[in-house]
DNA sequence: TTGTAGTGGGACATAATTTGTCTATGGTGG
DNA sequence: CCACCATAGACAAATTATGTCCCACTACAA
């Protein structure tokens, strides 16, 4: 069932929308019946003419019939009606909320997988492969990909396979590691997509938390401003989103810091920069490579975050998020977030 | 499932006409690849532009792609035309209709592949893999097979690969040459399948349209009659069906013989026995080889006829097929059948 | 080597369709 | 009877699809 519906979005990308589309009129028509297009209309939120060219489509197929008081559904519109509702429940599941996580969120898709990543590490492996597929579809030609650390993204470098090493890639840390567990740093992670995709890496190893001073004699480093004017040139991007607090404990925090995130109500991570519900920027890891400005010049940008409790994570993160992103997340973390 | 599809019918019909579109040109594209857009054009029957606007989309999905040479498909569009092949066959009822088609013939098993060889040469491709295909799957051990002529069989001859080498074949004319052009003689076309199986074969060329005298002395030579033996206990025949007239005209016949043929009004046409649409026998070519009464004794009987056109034909020879016939016809030809 | 026939992509005027908006007309219910 | 809401019709504006060129390029054959 599924897949016959994959198969067919990817001919008919706007078939679920369409389907969606006519299901919410005749819907509508079955529960007000018998109704006038004008009262519809703006009970939906269309414009009256669109209705109409669809209301005329259904006249056509003989779902609906019109008369002096108004539309009603016929026999057979109401069988279809009630087989519809069903279908619906199938693929409301995940379709539907794509689009609405998509439009709740203002950024350019959603990609939810099934299952809940807090409750089965399976999970994991599925949004990788999601993020691994969208990848695929996006990339063409040379890229420079720039990746960051932690363990989503670790797991995303597990799914990845030659299948794209035609494509020219060049895989960058995004930063200097900011301070994580070598298996989940963004040099490793690179590293292992590189390897993993038949193509080449360039590490990037700066210790994160420099002082200005440092930073500033860092970067005129020939080898490191090389690698950075690659990051700023990356055609995609590639970034997990974290929990504030259970980032910064994972990092060797301060605790003025630790402090400073409590009081500031800090709930999303990303890039090292941490965000408060309005995703307003309360702190940030001084380290070198791309800043959060960088992101809007950027084509693609792939956040990968999944499980019930990341929900409020993204949520912030994405408040301020470059609408050109693409979240790919899971149904646990997609439930919550469009329940708030 | 085949509620979604049904419902699909009934609320996206438009939309099941793109996806038929849409499949239509990336099936021709896998087909004739490397191609570009006009030579596409003219033989799908669309304008350039129409065309063009579905290429630019199919681009976009990175399912073909397009280079000076012309255009291919991408890894990922030859996965998706496999499952879309599973997908159109559903959705235009296809193992449906050959089951129905089947029972409506009488015979052993109908192939039904899409599209009108009317329409486009390139069904006729299809036709013939599908023939070459089910070949596959009959042959085993030693096989002596007999084929007839026509331009159907000359293109299941170039269908034909080596694939089937490891079983030992031996391809013989199964009528002496009923007078067609020379590249479609059954001389000619059993000569290239075993070329192209890498198997051996035997000619037989004797006149047709002998005097029953000469019929009576050829049938006593040695090597004649040797072919004719291996014809009798060949362990499959592979026939073409065609349209009484097309054949007659095709072959230099009398005048008093197509008046003969058109007074009895024949319609069809098999090794060289012409049928009424009652599938009496109302002439036949006198040569020497495969007698309609010989196929009975043979185990594996393959016919392979396709396009609109045909479908008057293909009725009246299966009138009186044996039941054991596998047809090979195309969704042209099963429409016209079926409505009948 | 040149010529030719094929390729994709650009451009653009025109046709067709969609869309927003308004009007005419006619039942319905109070 | 009258106000109200209904559909259908109409139509210009906006948008999109379409037909038809042209051009530069390349593979290939002569």
């Amino acid at each position: 069932m599924q897949s016959f519906i994959d198969i067919q979005k990817r001919l008919l990308p706007d078939l679920l929308q369409v389907l969606h589309k006519r299901y919410t009129i005749l819907r509508h028509i079955g529960f007000m019946q018998p109704v006038g297009r004008r009262s519809l209309a703006t009970s939906l939120g269309f414009t009256e003419r669109v209705l109409r060219s669809e209301v005329d489509f259904l006249k056509e197929q003989k779902l609906i019939t019109a008369n002096n008081i108004g539309m009603s559904l016929t026999s057979e519109g109401k069988n279809l009606l009630e087989d519809l509702e069903g279908l619906m429940r199938e693929l409301k599941g995940m379709d539907v909320m794509e689009l609405e996580l998509k439009h709740r969120l203002g950024i350019h898709k959603a990609v939810i997988v099934p299952g809940d990543s807090d409750e089965s590490p399976l999970v994991k492996n599925e949004l990788s492969k999601a993020c691994a597929a969208r990848m695929k579809r996006l990339l063409s030609g040379k890229n420079i990909i720039a990746v960051t650390g932690g363990s989503t993204m670790a797991a995303v470098a597990d799914a990845l396979t030659p299948e794209l090493t035609n494509e020219e890639l060049l895989f960058v840390p995004a930063r200097g590691g900011i301070g994580e567990d070598v298996h989940n740093q963004a040099n490793t992670i690179s590293s292992i997509m590189s390897k993993n995709t038949h193509s080449r890496h360039r590490v990037f190893y700066v210790p994160d938390q420099v002082s200005p001073e440092i930073y500033a004699s860092l970067i005129k480093e020939p080898e490191i401003h090389e690698v950075l004017d690659l990051i700023k040139s990356a055609s995609m991007v590639l970034h997990g989103i974290g929990d504030a607090i259970t980032m910064a404990e994972r990092r060797k925090t301060s605790p003025e810091v630790m402090e400073k995130l409590e009081n500031s109500n800090a709930v999303g991570e990303a890039f090292g920069y941490y965000f408060n519900e309005k995703g307003d920027i309360v702190h940030k890891v001084l380290t070198i490579g791309l800043q959060l400005d960088d992101l809007a010049k950027i084509p693609n940008i792939i956040a990968v975050a999944g499980g019930t409790s990341k929900a409020k994570a993204i949520r912030s993160y994405m408040k301020q998020a470059p609408s050109s992103t693409i979240l790919i997340t899971d149904e646990g973390a997609a439930r919550k977030l469009l329940k708030g």
